[in-house]
DNA sequence: ACTCCTTGCAAGTAACTACTTACTTGTAGC
DNA sequence: GCTACAAGTAAGTAGTTACTTGCAAGGAGT
C-alpha cells in the first residue's frame, strides 16, 4: 500500500513519534501510541516493519531533524555574512531568528532537554553538528561584524551568553506556557540587544576585563 | 524501626526519588528503583507505606525542594541588600552565586525541565515560589544597585537576561557535561558581567545607536 | 502463472508496570 | 506477657510494555 496521503508511513512515524517525544518524554511515550498517531492501528507491531526498536527510531529523528537543520544553519549563516545592516539591527535580527528558529524546532529542542542524555551517541551528534556549529556561527559574525576599531574580546564567550539567554528564554515559555517572570519576547530582545550593543562598543576603563586566555582555541579545533 | 542510620525512610524516599527522576526522568523511574535506592526490598510495595503514589512521591520532593529554596533566597536577598561591593564584583558575586545554587538544586531544576510540564500544579508552585521570586529579588537589586544617576531601564526584563543566561550556561554544561561550545565558567561570567556592568553604565552605548537607525518594529519597550 | 519483496494486521510473547493484600517483625507502654 | 501500632516483606493483582510471529494483500519483474 503506497498512496497514502502522499507522506511515507516511514516519514509519518518519525514525524509523529518527534512530536510525542517532545511532549510527553520518551519513556512516556509508547510504541502503541506511535503507530496510532502514524495511521497505523495501535498495538499491532507495525512499527517493526520500518524501525527495529523504539531508540531507532528515535536515533533516525533526531539525525533528520539535525541534518535539515545544519541546511538551515548553512542559509543563516551565508545572509548573516551578506548583511550589512547597522549592528543594533543585526543583532535584532539575529536574535529574533534564533527564537523562531527554537520555536520551529521545538520538538527536536525539547528531545534534547528531557532525554537525550540517555543517548550519548546521540547527544554528541547533536554537539558537534548542531550547537558547536551555531555558536562558532554566532562568534564569527561577532568577530566581523563587531570589531570595528575596538581591542578584541572573547567571541566564544560572548556568543554563548547571547544564545544562552535567548535560548532559555523559549525555552522558559515552552514549559510554563508563558515566561514566569511575565517578561514578552519584546522586552527581553530589546534589553538583551541593549546590553550586546553596549558591551561591544564598551572602551568603558572602569576595570580591566580579567584575562586569562586572550583567544583560547575553540574555533577551529580538530576533528576527528 | 526509627533510628536507622539518622535518617527516615520517608526522607530517603523523598531524596532517592529525587535524584532518580532527575536522572532517568519520573516515567523512566520505577517503583522499585526507588524503593531500593532507599534501602528497602525492590518490588515489595513498601513505598506505599509511606506515600499512597508515586505522583504524591514526586509532589512531596518537590514541595520541599522548593521550602528549602525559599529559605536560601530570604539569605541571598538579606546579602544583596547588605552588600556595598562595586558593581561588578558584586554582579560576579550573585552569577557564581546563582550557579552555585543551581548545581546544588541540579535535581530539583532537571525534573522542573524534564518532567514538570506534565504536573500543572507542581509547576505553578515552582513559577509563584521560585521562579518568579527570583527574578523579583535580582530585578530589585538592580533597580537599587545600579541605577547611581542614570536614566530608569527595564530592570525586569535585563533581569530576565541575567538570570536566563547564567541557567541556560548551568543546564548546558548539566546536559552535555561540559559545555558544548567549551566556554568555561570564568569566561562565561566575565562576559556576562562585562554586558551587565556596559548596559547599566549606558548613557552613551545606548542613545548614540537608537535615534538615526531604521530599526525593525520592535523597538517599544514598557517599563514597570 | 510464478517468485520475490514489502507492508500491513491480529494475536501473541515474556517481562515489567504501579499498586494491593496478608502477614511478620521490632518497639513501646502498661 | 499482653496489647497496640508503625514499618517492613513476600507474593500477588490486573494491566501495560517493547517486541515477535503467522499470515494475507498487493505490486513488480520474469
Amino acid at each position: 500500500m503506497s498512496p497514502a496521503g502522499g507522506s511515507s508511513t516511514r516519514a509519518r512515524l518519525i514525524a509523529e513519534s518527534m512530536r510525542l517525544f517532545g511532549r510527553q518524554g520518551y519513556a512516556g511515550t509508547t510504541v502503541s501510541e506511535i503507530e496510532a498517531a502514524a495511521g497505523l492501528s495501535g498495538g499491532s507491531g507495525s512499527l517493526y516493519r520500518h524501525f527495529p526498536s523504539k531508540e531507532a527510531l528515535l536515533s533516525a529523528g533526531i539525525r533528520e531533524q539535525i541534518t535539515q537543520g545544519t541546511e538551515l544553519l548553512n542559509r543563516i549563516e551565508a545572509a548573516g555574512a551578506a548583511a550589512d545592516a547597522p549592528l543594533r539591527a543585526s543583532l535584532t535580527a539575529i536574535a529574533v531568528a534564533g527564537l523562531r528558529r527554537l520555536e520551529q524546532e521545538q520538538d527536536f529542542n525539547r528531545i534534547l532537554v528531557k532525554d537525550l542524555s540517555l543517548f550519548p551517541e546521540l547527544l554528541d551528534i547533536a554537539r558537534t553538528e548542531e550547537i558547536a556549529r551555531i555558536h562558532a556561527a554566532i562568534a564569527g559574525w561577532l568577530r566581523a561584524h563587531a570589531a570595528s576599531g575596538s581591542e578584541s574580546k572573547d567571541w566564544a564567550a560572548i556568543a554563548t551568553v547571547i544564545i544562552g539567554s535567548i535560548s532559555h528564554f523559549w525555552l522558559l515559555r515552552d514549559i510554563f506556557g508563558t515566561h514566569p517572570a511575565d517578561v514578552d519576547e519584546e522586552r527581553y530582545i530589546t534589553a538583551l540587544v541593549d546590553m550586546v550593543v553596549a558591551g561591544l562598543a564598551g572602551n568603558e576603563g572602569e576595570t580591566d576585563v580579567s584575562p586569562p586566555e586572550p583567544e583560547p582555541n575553540n574555533i577551529a579545533r580538530t576533528k576527528e
